[in-house]
This record gives structure tokens, sequence and C-alpha cells, in this order.
DNA sequence: TTGTAGGCGTTATCAC
DNA sequence: GTGATAACGCCTACAA
């Protein structure tokens, strides 16, 4: 910046003026600093500044897993969102490790982020670190809540996702001849209990099957339920990698979807829509949930952090489960 | 730090040598420290840190789009290379566009990273701002390639690729019933131009089908080929996303995968084993290709800014063309 | 082994 | 409107 200055024959604090917009700087003096500054390629150092200023003009947000298709597309609309707002959006992966998060945690908080973003690896083992953040920035939990932590949360509602469901349900399912099962996950997150609990409460009694959220764990429910004698079912599936992996392998054994089986997934990635036959699912609305934390960011001081704000998803009828 | 130093009785250069370990310390001391920064809930700061040290431990990696789920994958594996490394790689989305691709770089340069790694947007419009990047800091362009620019690239053998298909058709395809037609992308970007010229030195000419890098290009493309006449065809496709595309639409459409048309895809991506029937494809080397760029990053120098590695990808024989 | 002190690049405050 | 200067938090000569 001094290199700047001498060769504009200013002070550095005209450089900063003029660079940073944060005072108003005579016209010919501002072209002469802008010139300077492109002559000799100077590029303002983001690093003294956030020193300086305690800000970064940045948000992290820490997800378990890139590969969840889930997961990334909520990191692709979220920084679409936050595109223009002079914020950007880091991204940084957990690769659902507890040991791995915690450190995403303290790099996201040593580099001063002044937005934490954290969708929670496991519904309690990751308290500790959402406390952790909560206490020294501003921490939106995404998507999952970990328990006994009063920290900003933005999800789904997943009870009113399987008030959706059952009412497809009841109104274009033989239950006779389709009879409903559950397929979800165990609940080491909170969505996973959320959505069982909403099916229950939906649905009442019904075989319930749990795993893991990927796609393997819905190839191996498929064979479950051949073990278990069933030849044909409404599966509710806790989400649509589950359902997916659950339509593959039912297709492969040469049961038909939706004829036999029908499947319902959750959350409204992409590749639901890619799916032969696509997949009826409860899609989440990822934009809107962008714009809320845009809006909490601009709203919420640190003093109340138990804003909690559930978004309502939709019913999109796929083949698999036709109306 | 300060404070610390002042609880634990100690000089703020002490507590910078225990907290950093970057020289020994008496164990009292290190212990005395160490209770006071736990009593005080002291982190350290990165921002400072970095200031002083001109380095941060940072990797950056820009990627055009999260909701790809090539590079997703790639953005996950690399997080997983680099962990233990003492490298945090950040992610940043450049949502397909080269003003937001420009931002990206200028403020992962100005965050000072150590090493930027880039998917380029665009083969010709992103040069500018790779060799900007490259001027100030460690670049390495991954997966894509921009012309006339001299930077670090690694990248899958798009060529081999094209050779490995061309092997299994020739062995595998009754060409008088399934001729070869290739699905491509329009060369925008380097793998898509270098798959279409892998194809044609292989296979020689065959009718070609250009368009994008997506899902949609391929349900597209099915249109094309049955409004073209093909009633069975052996289609060769840029990349598992758009052959995933014409898989479902041709099913759709009652055509039968494998018998009438088979489809083989490219990149390896995680869903290309979840359609039905599964995808055959080239895999690229996910794993290997994150170990290449940790192995450049310790072994290159600034000098030498053209390393270009390729690496051989493998054929994953799937259902859509079997054996 | 430990302490002192200067400076990394920036901006805010205070004078002019 | 502009210039001088202190301070943000840290690390590392250098001195002890």
């Amino acid at each position: 910046m001094a290199d700047v200055a001498a060769r504009a024959g200013v002070s550095t604090a005209t450089v900063s003026r003029v660079l940073s917009g944060s005072r108003p700087v005579a016209e010919d003096l501002r072209r002469l600093v802008l010139g300077a500054a492109r002559d000799l390629g100077y590029k303002v150092n983001l690093v003294g500044r956030a020193l300086r200023k305690g800000r970064t003009s940045t948000l992290g947000l820490l997800v378990p897993d890139l590969d969840n298709p889930f997961f990334s597309s909520l990191a692709q609309h979220l920084s679409r969102t936050f595109d223009g707002s002079g914020i950007d959006v880091l991204v940084f992966s957990a690769d659902d490790d507890l040991r791995i998060e915690r450190r995403g945690i303290e790099s996201f908080l040593g580099r001063q982020v002044d937005t934490l973003v954290i969708i929670p690896c496991h519904e309690s083992e990751s308290s500790v670190s959402v406390a952790l953040a909560a206490e020294s920035t501003l921490t939106i939990q995404l998507d999952r809540r970990v328990s006994d932590v009063d920290v900003h949360f933005v999800g789904c509602d997943n009870h009113e996702g399987m008030r959706l469901v059952e009412g497809h349900v009841s109104a274009c399912v033989d239950q006779k001849r389709q009879p409903v099962v559950y397929v979800g996950a165990s609940t080491e997150s909170s969505s996973g209990h959320e959505r069982l609990e909403g099916f229950r409460s939906h649905f009442g009694e019904h075989p319930t099957y749990l795993g893991t959220f990927d796609f393997g764990w819905g190839q191996d429910a498929a064979q479950r339920l051949l073990a278990d004698g069933f030849r044909s079912a409404t599966v509710v599936t806790a989400a649509d990698i589950i359902g997916l992996g659950l339509l593959g392998r039912l297709q492969s054994l040469g049961h038909r979807v939706p004829e036999d089986f029908r499947v319902i997934g959750f959350d409204g990635i992409g590749v639901a829509r890619l799916a032969h036959p696509t997949l009826t699912t409860v899609r989440q609305p990822v934009e809107e949930i962008g714009r809320t934390i845009l809006n909490l960011i601009n709203t919420a001081t640190s003093a109340d952090r138990h804003t909690l704000v559930r978004i309502a998803p939709e019913l999109v009828i796929g083949e698999s489960s036709p109306a």
C-alpha cells in the first residue's frame, strides 16, 4: 500500500479510503490512486484488513459430507443466495467425522468468520462443538439440530413433510394391496429422528426399518423387505438417497415400481428426477432456506440465539408413487 | 494473548511458543500457559498469525458448480486427502459464472491462500483469471485446462479413456446392430474438447451430438437420436450426467437398455451405480488425483509452473453396456 | 530457556 | 479532504 501511495504521491490513508470506499476522496486523487494500483498490480490484502476491522465478510459453511447430494446442493444454493451480498461463502467438509468437524469449527473461528453455518454430524455428540462456536460468533444450525443447545436453527418442517406424505398415500394408495412401511435412518441426526416421529404420528403403527442416510442402506432395506415376505408395499423413506437405493435394488430383482412397490423419498435432490421411474418426494425448499439464513444474519443479535425457523416442504409427485 | 501471558505469569513470546509449538518451552511453564489459555477460553487468532507469517496453511478450491456430482465428489476427496496434512481445504463455488469465478479467485488471493486449485469454468474465457492467480500464488488447474496459459494441471487422460471405451465396444458390441454414436458437450471446457477428439481419434467418423454438461442435455439428446431414426445404438457420452439423462429418457419412451440402446458414461460419479440399469462408465481416479495434488504442493516451486499430470482412468462395466 | 520489541497490511482517529 | 499515526494479534530476531 505504501508503494501505491508513493507512486500516486498521496498518503496510505488516502489509498485506503479509495480502495475501501470508506470515505469520499477528491476525484483527481482517486484516479491517481487507482492508476498507481493498477500499474503496480496491487491487490488489497484481506488478512490485514480482517485483522484491523475484526470482521471478514465471510460466512463459513460446515457440511458433514459433500458427496451427499442434498448437502452439496444446499452449499450451492447458499453460495448463490449470498452472491452480491458482499459476503463470501466458504465451504468445509467434515467427512462425517466428529474430530474433523471440530477442526473445521476451530479453523473457521480462528479465521474470524462473521457467521458460521453448521450442519452438525451428530445429534448429541456435536453439541459441544456447536456450543463452542455459538460462544464466539453468530452461529446457525442448518437442516439438523443438536440436542440441549440453544443455537439458531433453520430447517425443514419434517412433521409437516410426513403429513404431506400421509395425505398423498391415503388419497392414492390401496393400503390393503400396498401396505405402508417405513425405511428410515437411525436417530443420530435430528432429521432422522423427526422424520421417524412424524411418520409415526401421522401413520400410526407400521413396520419400520432403520439404517443410515445412504444409498447402500436403501439397497439393503430392499432385501430385508423381500426377506420379510413383502411382495408389494408403499415404502416411505427418510431420504431420497435411501429411496433411490431401494428403488434400484427392487427393480434389479424384478419387482415393478410403482405397480408392486411404491417408493416415496424425502429432500428433493436433483437426482430424484433422474431416477427411472422418477421419485415421488418431499422437496425441501433450498432457495427459501438460503434466503432465511441471509435474513437471519441481517437481523439476529448475539443476544437471542434461540431463533428456530421451520420451513414448509412441498410434495413432488413422481412416477414411483403416482397420483 | 497478553491476557494469557499475564495469567500464566510469562511473556507473550512464551505463550506463542507453547501454542504454536515453534520452540521448546520448559514443561512447567507449558502447563501454566495451557491452563491459562483454557481458563480464559483463549483461541489463537489465525488472522494475526497469517498476517505475521505470510502463509495461511490453506488451500482454496474453486469449483464451477457444487450441484455437479463430479465436482462435489472431487471436493470431498480433496478434503479427505488433506485431512491430517495441516492444510485446510476451503471450497468456493463459481456458480458457472465467469464474474463469480473471478471474484472467488480475488477473494482467495486476498486471503493469502498458499495454494489455489481451480476447475476453470471456461476453456478460453477463464484464462485471464487463472493467469492472474498463478502470478501471486501456487496455482493448479484441476480436471479442466484453460488454453494458452502455462499453469500446473492435474486431470484425467481423456484420450486414454476413450481408448478404453473403444476397446470395450469393439470387443462386446455388434456395431451393425448397435452403431456407435457420440453425445458430448460443446468445447467450452477442455474436457469436452479432449473427449470429443479422443472419441474421433479412436472411433473415426460417427454421428456426433454436442450440447452441455448436464442432465437436461442428455434427455434432449435422446429425443434427437430418436428423431433421427435411431431405434438402436451404442451411445458414447462425454459425462455420466449426460448418459443418465439419456438413459432415463430412452426408457421413459419405452426403449430398452442395453437391448436396444447401449449407454456409456464418463467420470464414474457415485450415482452412476445408482441408475437402473447401472451405467457402464470411464471412472476417473479421484483419490489419485487428490494425492497427486498433495504431492505437487510439496515439490513444486513457483519457477516451474508447467507440470502437467494426466492420470489414467479405468473402465467400469455396468448393466447399460455389459461385457 | 525466556523476555523485549518491531513489524506484517490495513483502517480509524485525530489533527490540519 | 488529506496526512500522520496508533493499533488490530501474532511471530521471530535479538538480547539476556
